[in-house]
DNA sequence: ATAATATGTTGCACAAACATACAATTCAAT
DNA sequence: ATTGAATTGTATGTTTGTGCAACATATTAT
């Protein structure tokens, strides 16, 4: 992060660099032949038998037993497929909400391989607490042999971050100036790299993680829920902006249907829209309760909806035009009113917008589990194949 | 662009790479000795010294004759400064304007070596005759020899590029889809690399490169004339979103006077603002007479003022949620009334945003010659910095 | 003057990739 | 069925570039 500029070759870093290319591709490709690697990496096809060579000493890759011969479909000998071996390596992904807390391990192939989610109350606890709390969750559900097999361990909270991964300010956890990846650290049995970030953008990491392709462009995330975060994804790796808080979406200024402006998690965030639909419908209504009556077509949810679709069609603008995206994607429980409400809201897009632009692909994800402990576990996984830890951390440091 | 993933590296680039490393070295901090690079790079003194002794073999770099004899200031050996020669090679900015056509030679320093700025009719021009113009005018600022030396070649317009560098629309000037770089190199005289690319783009690269320290963190950048145009700049490199058209800021939707609100540029563009001092204080004010009339204090001037900073404070906290500068340069010619109003924008935009988000330090640059010309070579400059063309174009292709 | 410290250069070793050749394996055509 | 073309994986030797250690050099401090 430091020397971002300028970065100079050693004479076996040729070599780490090499691996962790033939590692990228082998995780964003699924499972691809010696040659097909050379190709790719643009290197001899020796050096790519001997890199693999390497990678298979250490156990991180192995050859496909029978891949079925829907391959040999051209002339010519058929290449032997290689793929990770998704358990040599492990990573742990800790989410510490407001009211719960999460944990997810996946594996090198960045498959999950457990996963719990416990109540916590986050919002009254100490932040020491909050990570013996985690720890202790860490060591239930990962058992020791995987947990010393883990190259890393990610915490995601509600919290901005500065850049070197210090909590800054957590209203939502009373916590504010502390290293929380360093509380961690320090109670964890084992000796494995320890960042924590925030919870939007771990959420981010790992929305774009399902997918196999690999990423490039610019995705724009948003995580709807009480309050509106949000991350921004640029070739597969987050932008954090200049204090680590890029992306905040959700304090965008936006006009509410009295002409006020407010941040936009003040008009779509999950309670602020119960409590409108509440007011014009009585009762005391719950997301689901909106969702099907807006499918319904009862009046009130439909005007309430598209109160709703008109303050996100106009944040969404605000930031297409700062960083133009090509995709959007949504996520968070109150996401779910995306689907009926779309073109609500792509009309309003196109209407707010000098018609050059384009409009950007917009999606909704499912989430499974905790999105933001997925997502954390993904930001190591990424961290690992790309140039840090492993073999590197050999070398003895010896500047001043 | 393409393959921002996988990157390999061979035996003999890593050669290149270090060279380059060594030039954006030498470029950033003006004059090393070969230890110092040395440390620098991490890499051994040796190889420094191997890697300088190419590069001055390539006439890229020489020794500086006297460094004066302050720096000996500590026990040892005295090293040996290095510095770039400037006029090894050359790098040209066009910038193709609606009223004015600019040229801009800068040398290997990226220090101006020739500049020129001529009426053109961009508006009623073809794109053909705009690209032959624009070719003559190169021709006629750069002599034959030194546009020998010329490394690229670089166009700025007022348009929608895409990723790719075709001019998508460009509405001030009449185009659209054309591949300008591809007519501007097919009327060239040398066979050099040609990139378009949009204008308030080239601006802030531009700005970026006046000041010598090495580039890091997140800056938004802003052109405020007619219209307002913008750039973001992250860790020294352009960031272009999905579709080439982040940054733009000036179509920002921000509340006018009326409570309507409106896209930036239609609130504190030139015109606009002229327009609006002239219904309260009559005649037929030019933005000097504004500017001299907010030093005075009369009070016509002051309101439209401060009406401006608003707006301009609400656009730029609203980018600021999205991107997260640490840093904004406000240029063109509209800036100027930034300085009287500077307590103003940053009363309101500390008043409109939550207290717990920083406020990012705003300058001022001052804008000299063409500004977009300027930035258009520097981003050839970079280019050249940074793994392209050189020694690398003589591996031949042969990839399907 | 002598010691200490830092720089630049030189000779040698090593690592890793490249080039080439060759065996292996499949498809296509005679 | 046999041959040929195409493609993969491996083994040879070569080249390149860096690291390491030693040394001469140049300057400051004692």
């Amino acid at each position: 992060m430091n020397d971002a500029l300028q970065t100079a070759s050693s004479p076996r870093r040729i070599r780490q660099r090499n691996e962790i290319a033939v590692l990228q591709a082998l995780h964003h490709f699924g499972s691809l032949t010696r040659a097909d690697l050379a190709r790719r990496l643009r290197v001899n096809r020796s050096s790519s038998g001997h890199i693999i060579e390497a990678l298979a000493g250490d156990g991180l890759v192995r050859e496909v037993e029978s891949a079925g011969r829907g391959t040999a479909n051209r002339a010519g000998r058929p290449g032997v497929h290689l793929e990770l071996v998704p358990d040599a390596l492990g990573f742990v992904g800790i989410e510490i909400g407001v009211e719960h807390m999460g944990v997810v391990e996946i594996d090198l192939a960045a498959n999950v391989v457990a996963s719990e989610i416990r109540p916590f109350a986050g919002a009254s606890s100490d932040v020491r607490v909050a990570a013996s709390e985690a720890v202790r969750l860490v060591l239930d559900v990962v058992p020791p042999e995987r947990l010393r097999r883990c190259e890393g361990v990610g915490v995601a909270t509600p919290s901005q971050m500065d850049g070197q991964g210090r909590v800054r300010l957590a209203p939502l956890l009373g916590w504010r100036e502390v290293d929380l990846a360093d509380l961690v650290r320090a109670q964890l049995p084992v000796r494995v790299p320890v960042l924590a970030d925030n919870d939007a953008n771990a959420f981010a990491i790992g929305a774009t993680y399902h997918g196999q392709e690999p990423p490039s462009g610019v995705t724009l995330f948003l995580v709807m829920e009480s309050g509106v975060g949000g991350g921004i994804v640029f070739d597969g790796k987050l932008f954090r902006g200049g204090n680590g808080v890029a992306g905040e979406v959700g304090h965008l200024l936006v006009p509410d249907t009295d002409g006020e402006y407010r941040a936009l998690e003040r008009i779509v965030g999950l309670e602020v829209l119960l409590d409108r639909y509440c007011r014009l419908a009585g009762g005391n209504p719950l997301l689901p309760d909106l969702l099907s009556d807006v499918a319904a077509g009862k009046l009130a949810a439909l005007g309430v909806a598209r109160d709703w679709a008109r303050a996100l069609a106009f944040g969404l603008v605000q930031a297409c035009r700062i960083i133009d995206p090509d995709r959007i994607v949504l996520g968070g429980s109150v996401a779910a009113l995306y689907a009926p409400m779309a073109g609500h809201v792509v009309d309003a897009m196109a209407a707010l917008q000098d018609s050059a632009f384009l409009l950007p692909e917009i999606v909704v994800t499912e989430l499974e589990g905790s999105g933001p402990a997925f997502g954390a576990a993904c930001m190591m996984h990424q961290r690992y194949l790309s140039l840090e830890s492993q073999r590197l951390s050999e070398a003895a440091d010896d500047d001043g």
